[in-house]
This record gives structure tokens, C-alpha cells and sequence, in this order.
DNA sequence: GGGGTATTTTGACACTGTCAAGATGTATTG
DNA sequence: CAATACATCTTGACAGTGTCAAAATACCCC
């Protein structure tokens, strides 16, 4: 069989060839299709080709998968956020209607995996892992960063960054689930509604009474 | 047997009496102690002295049952926030703050309901029942006609009630989720965070630069 | 009392996550 | 090069799960 392969290719280690990644990628596509609650080791397995407890020798756990999931989910939005914000071409109100459509697009392009990122599977309990925690939590205080900055330009009201932006992530993280959870049933209006919160939370140029 | 009771006790109608009422205060309460995801309709039949299958001459499906109890809550809410807003003896402004306030204070006292009237699990793709459409639509519906009430009174900016009040809903359900999904963990401060989102959300009185 | 129907049970099937033990391939060391 | 250590994978098994089919039971009405 070794006829003339140079090295069996350069990313088959083993017997397999770097199982670890290949389930990765099979559980997202399956995430994908079917939704988590839908997603089975047993079948990620035999998609990949080995057996069915072949996952456990790379992964602790289902709860383990998921979490290394997530995880690769926090390290692309983070990254996008900040290089979103960090552009030095946009307006502060820019930037903040950016962040507002970029975190409902997010969701509604990837319902299942903003559902596994944001979702009880994951957080509720003591279910996520210290590698999940050490990746979200610096997204989540660049939010409030983010608040303190627009705040401090008088683009936000108020002067508590930590409580405002816990209610502006509420109100994206609520519209966000109540759109892909189905409550929100005409999703062609996304953009009205994300218009609207834009509008509420932007701090009112005092007295025009037109 | 049949010394001298009555009739069998009024709820006793058939072999075991009423299954159908003892499966949804069994499982409200299996909920509410471990989680939806931990309900099992075995454990559920066995809890209640009757057989596996038993439940499924009651409810045609696991799905159905969940309905059935995000219904009954659905109920409840719905007469609840019906009365604190038709309370004369309050302002606008209490009614709002008593909304909220009440809205989420639901979700952190029952987690679990809260999860299952408003989760996933039963509105993603088409498991609702009709039953359960029917109820809580009309739910819905009355966040809106507050929402359009309190922006003709001033109380709330614009004028479009239904982009308002989704906006409004999005952020009172967003907050009430990171609660108790546990990503907000600090539950101490949610009245702050309430208070917080009140403010938000109330037109400012134009002009008072003190 | 007898027939019809509502209710319950037993048995079975195809799934699931996960553990224990053994087999197999790879790497490292003597 | 040989032997040992280790990573990796497989087979077998266990306790769960939702749900269907068919048989058994209890109740109601005529």
C-alpha cells in the first residue's frame, strides 16, 4: 500500500489523521443542518469514519465538544468586533449601528451556533469549560468597553458602562433569540426592528421639538 | 371496596383518576427541580404509579405535554400583567416599571417555565400546538397594545408600537435569559439592571441640563 | 349482563451517552 | 534494530430515552 505517498500526507498523524479536527468540523455541518439537540457522537462518528467511542480518546465529554465549539465561535466574533470597531473610518454612530447589525446578522446567519455560543446547553449549570470561559469573557467585556467609549462621546446616556451594556446586549441577545427561536415569525423585518433599537438607545439631541 | 365513599371521589373518573391533571402538576414540579431537558416520560409515568405509556393516551407526544404546561403558564402570565396594567390606582409610569419589574422577576423565580414558554424546544420549527398558539399570541399581543398605550401618553418615544415593543420585549427577554442561563451570574443586582433598562427606555424630558 | 370504548400494560425497536477492556498502530528509548 | 511505553481506535456492554403495536383491563351505557 506505501507505494509512493511522501509522508501518508502531511496532516495524517496517526491512525486516523487529526480525528480532533475532523470532528470539529463534522459537528459544526451537523449543528448546521440539524441543530444541536440534534447533533449524536455516535453518528459525528461514523460520519468521520471511526467508531463510536473514538471521539472520547479527543474530547472529555459531548459537553466538551460543544464547548471547543463555541470557543472557535468566540475567537472569530471577538476578532470581528474588534476590527469592527477599531476602524478609524467610521463615525461612533457607525460604529454602533455596525455592532448592532453585525451582532443580529450573526445570529440569524448562524442560528445554531449563536444558539450553542449564548445558550443554557452550555452555560447553565457548571457546564462550561475553563477554555470556553477564558475566550468569552474577553468578548463580553469588549461590549462594555465598546459602551464606555460611546458613552464618554455622548452618543449612549448615562455613566454606568457595566449596566447599559448589560441591557443593550440584553435587548440584541432577546431580539436575536426571539427571531431564531421562531417567536418572531416575519424575519424580513429584521432590519426595521434592529432600526428601532438603534434609535431607542442613541441618546436624543436635546429639545427639537419638531 | 366500595365501603361508603360518595362516588369514587369526584376526580376519580377512570382506572387511575384524572392522569391526564397529575402528569402536568408531576411534570411542572420534575421541571422545576431539574430542568426541562431532564424530564423524562418514564420517570414521569413511574412518579405518577402508572406505566411507560401510559401518558400517551393523554398526550400524543412528549411535545404535546410541554405544550399543554407552557399554556397553563402562559394563562397565568397573561391574566397577571392584564391586572397591574388595568390598576387605576397606578401611573403610567408604575405600570411600566411594574411590567418590567414583574417580567423579569417571572422569569428568575420560575427559570424553568420561563425556558419552556419561551425557549426553543417548543417554538423552533413547528411544534406549537394550536392550542398553545392560541393562548399565547393574545400574550403577545397585549405587550404591544401597553407598549402603543404608553407612547401616546408620552411616556415612551415613537410611534410605532410593534417595532417598540419588540424592541422592548427583545431586551426585557435577552436580560431575563442571560439570567438564567447564567452568563449574567451575579443575580444580586437585578433590580440595578431593571431600574437600568427603565431609564433606558422612558422618553427624557427635553431640556434639563442640570 | 353484554358490547363498545376509554384506559392501561407488556413487549419491542431504534436510538442516545459513556464506561471497561482489549487490540492496534506510532514513538521513543536501550 | 528490538523492546517498551504511549496514543489511538475498536468491540462489547449498560442504563437510559421516546414511541409504536398488540394485548389486557376497567368503565359506561344500553
Amino acid at each position: 500500500m506505501n507505494l509512493n505517498a511522501p509522508e501518508k500526507l502531511a496532516r495524517q498523524n496517526y491512525h486516523h489523521g487529526d480525528l480532533r479536527q475532523t470532528l470539529l468540523v463534522s459537528a459544526k455541518q451537523l449543528i448546521a443542518e440539524a441543530g444541536i439537540e440534534n447533533l449524536s457522537l455516535r453518528r459525528l462518528a461514523e460520519r468521520a469514519g471511526v467508531s463510536r467511542t473514538a471521539p472520547y480518546h479527543h474530547f472529555s465529554d459531548k459537553n466538551d465538544l460543544l464547548c471547543a465549539i463555541a470557543a472557535e465561535g468566540f475567537r472569530r466574533r471577538h476578532q470581528s468586533a474588534m476590527a469592527g470597531f477599531d476602524d478609524g473610518n467610521k463615525t461612533m454612530l457607525e460604529k454602533f449601528e455596525d455592532y448592532v447589525n453585525g451582532y443580529i446578522q450573526f445570529a440569524v446567519d448562524s442560528p445554531e451556533e449563536y444558539e450553542l455560543m449564548f445558550g443554557r446547553s452550555i452555560w447553565k449549570q457548571q457546564n462550561s469549560t475553563e477554555e470556553l470561559r477564558d475566550v468569552a469573557y474577553p468578548c463580553f467585556q469588549h461590549q462594555v468597553d465598546m459602551v464606555r467609549t460611546w458613552q464618554r462621546c455622548g452618543l449612549i446616556a448615562g455613566d454606568n458602562p457595566l449596566r447599559t451594556s448589560q441591557v443593550i446586549w440584553g435587548a440584541l441577545h432577546g431580539i436575536a433569540k426571539l427571531l431564531i427561536d421562531g417567536i418572531y415569525t416575519d424575519t424580513a423585518q429584521i432590519e426595521e426592528v434592529t432600526r428601532c433599537a438603534v434609535d431607542m438607545f442613541i441618546a436624543k439631541p436635546l429639545q427639537s421639538s419638531d
